[in-house]
DNA sequence: GATGTTCATGAGAATCATTCTCGCACAGCG
DNA sequence: CGCTGTGCGAGAATGATTCTCATGAACATC
């Protein structure tokens, strides 16, 4: 502490590494929400072999920079996903894992306003629906 | 079956038992979200002991019969708690943990339409609204 | 009440995602 | 070019949840 210790606490001060690289270019073309355990295994069957310590402490990093989007999944896995600019929902097929983005202003305004009916500071909300897609009410099992 | 069957609500025909009984019991007294691991501690200590391996089946199969309500938290933990008997949702304290349910019309005619919109089927939400709660928001931490 | 079938129980092992440990390598800086 | 601290990774540790399987209880029937 004695010595200058500036201390930037800078978020994007992050090193740029090869496995961090990979990881995020491998965001970058995903689109739907993947387990850090299925990110592991795309970046060892591309060749960008990672650990999985590794991948596990950079999507946390990441998702502390807002960069990532989290979503707990009923079995208790949690999955990842690069963040949309804009605030939206998602309609998950459970059986695919085919994802598509809904917007809904109405349900932002609602969320907001119960909250500060109750009294409520520093809301987030979380709203997932959860179906099977038309493929897979199709397909036979 | 000459006595008159008082009839155990049981709606899949599950066994009356001393256990299911016991849980039962303790989640009518509660308000709260409590883990599994929370629920298993609660009942030793009242004295009404029952295996962690139970206290998970008899879970599961509450809420399977739609008489408990699931929520994972963000450290991945589920936490269960009796179902109002109507659908709702909730607004969860993230420091306290104290619940408000909260019912809404809209959002659920919402979820069905925009799933059906997208050729979803078997549809389930999950709407949950986190923050801090007045009392929580003026203490200190 | 006695009895047999079947399902629930529970102790501990197994599973599985996630986190931690700690020695080593490398990015960034002078 | 050499320092220094941060990131890496293999494997161990953790912790919640699930599985195994022999035993015991619940319920219907006699």
């Amino acid at each position: 502490m004695t010595v200058g210790d500036p201390a930037p606490a800078d978020l994007s001060g992050r090193r740029s590494t090869r496995q961090r690289s990979a990881l995020v270019a491998l965001l970058e073309e995903l689109d739907e929400f993947r387990s850090a355990q299925d990110l592991h295994a795309l970046l060892r069957a591309r060749g960008d072999a990672v650990g999985l310590a590794t991948v596990y402490r950079t999507l946390q990093s990441l998702v502390d920079d807002g960069q990532l989007d989290v979503l707990r999944s009923t079995d208790g896995e949690a999955a990842y996903r690069r963040c949309s600019p804009s605030h939206h929902h998602h309609l998950v097929c459970r059986s695919c894992g085919r994802t598509v983005e809904v917007a809904d202003p109405p349900v932002e305004r609602w969320a907001a306003r119960m909250a500060a009916e109750h009294g409520f500071t520093d809301v987030q909300h979380q709203v997932e629906v959860f179906g099977t897609c038309a493929a897979c009410t199709t397909a036979p099992s």
